[in-house]
DNA sequence: CGTTGTGAAATGATTCACAGCT
DNA sequence: AGCTGTGAATCATTTCACAACG
């Protein structure tokens, strides 16, 4: 077996960003574009564009640039973005709630196709079309959905619980809302949003730049 | 003036991950840690620990570890958090109202003083107790309030346009859910949350293991 | 000619390993 | 004895700079 071409951790992370960018430069019309523009509109230098996208193969032609339609082909085909993704959202607070809503996944080949929650109050109502279903019934409900994403919007107290029947149940990529560490089975990708987190790393900046 | 010690982004980062152990380790009515008791319940190592809070001074005792009310309180020292921060919430659709609701702010130091919104349907409608007011209105109405820290959530289309307003207005942060890149001057910090990202973050996660 | 793809150099971050403090 | 703080060594990422290509 040939070794993979290691992928550095920041390069992955980019990765999706430049396929943000080459959505919106077709928006404006443009065909083609090369490693200084698409670096200019993500504030990277133009090396960096060239080695993250070298990582995965030759795309660009010398002289010219990238062709936008096939670097985007190509991407989404890196990322595992050219097929769908059905998506099960726990937790149908007000973030949970907001996800599930999110109009924007639709056009990402993300599709939400159930909702779980823990409170029998919340239970049976309705989201965005769908029922709220128990928690209780992740177990016998989520093998066979042909679901691999979830999205943890649960309070930080059961986000650890959830995470293992949501695992239990075959989940490999969850997003997670709660403010706690997962901790997970290797081969389970977990990513995290805490918004908190996120104005208290600015406020950090922010007292940091007058120090 | 004596230089800075200067700051690795990846310590900056972790920073706001210390402090929410150390918040639950004192709900579990722990007083001391160590760095490798603090390390394993983040995926860190001992050396990881000991190097990022080195950065800023000597907070441990040898043979002892860390006091946890201590290193809290320099940490929120650190980063700012030891004082209140209002914020101003930009678009009150799903994502803006979620957040205006989130309850977590308030224990971390975040409050919520303002709700703006474009759409003239939204405009005069109360969310989370604040009256929704009217995107124009920022200029005249936000000088005054004493906000540093923004939150925007409107549609990728009008975000650029809100963050130079903001920018205007003397807003130092801004926490933008919109998936654009936002151009702003420097001393201006911005941290983005992008949902469809994330997951695509994951599904590429997913699919690298399998190749 | 402009622009890519890429080795080589420079910079940055993590891990090692241990002296020194309590 | 246990654990911190920290130089030195290793490992990872970015930047440089240029040959090769359309």
């Amino acid at each position: 077996m040939a070794d993979q071409p290691r992928i550095p951790k920041p390069t992955a992370r980019r990765l999706s960003l430049y396929l943000r960018e080459l959505e919106s430069l077709l928006e404006q019309g443009k065909s083609t574009i090369n490693s200084t523009g698409l670096g200019a509109a993500l504030d990277l230098t133009d090396a960096q564009v060239r080695k993250d996208l070298a990582t995965f193969g030759q795309f660009g032609r010398p002289g010219v640039g990238y062709d936008i339609t096939a670097l985007r082909a190509e991407l989404r085909r890196i990322m595992g973005t050219d097929r769908q993704w059905n998506v099960v959202v726990v937790g149908a607070g007000n973030i949970g709630t907001a996800v599930t809503r999110y109009p924007r996944f639709g056009d990402r080949g993300f599709r939400v196709v159930a909702v779980f929650d823990a409170d029998p109050a919340v239970v049976g109502n309705t989201v965005a079309g769908h029922q709220v279903l128990p928690v209780s019934d992740i177990q016998s409900r989520l093998p066979g959905m042909n679901i691999s994403l979830a999205i943890i919007a649960v309070p930080a107290e059961g986000a650890q619980q959830v995470a293992d029947m949501l695992v239990a149940a075959g989940i490999s990529g969850i997003l997670n809302f709660a403010p706690v560490y997962l901790s997970v089975p290797g081969g389970v990708a977990v990513s995290s949003v805490d918004l908190a987190r996120s104005l208290e790393q600015l406020a950090f900046e922010i007292s940091a730049d007058l120090a």
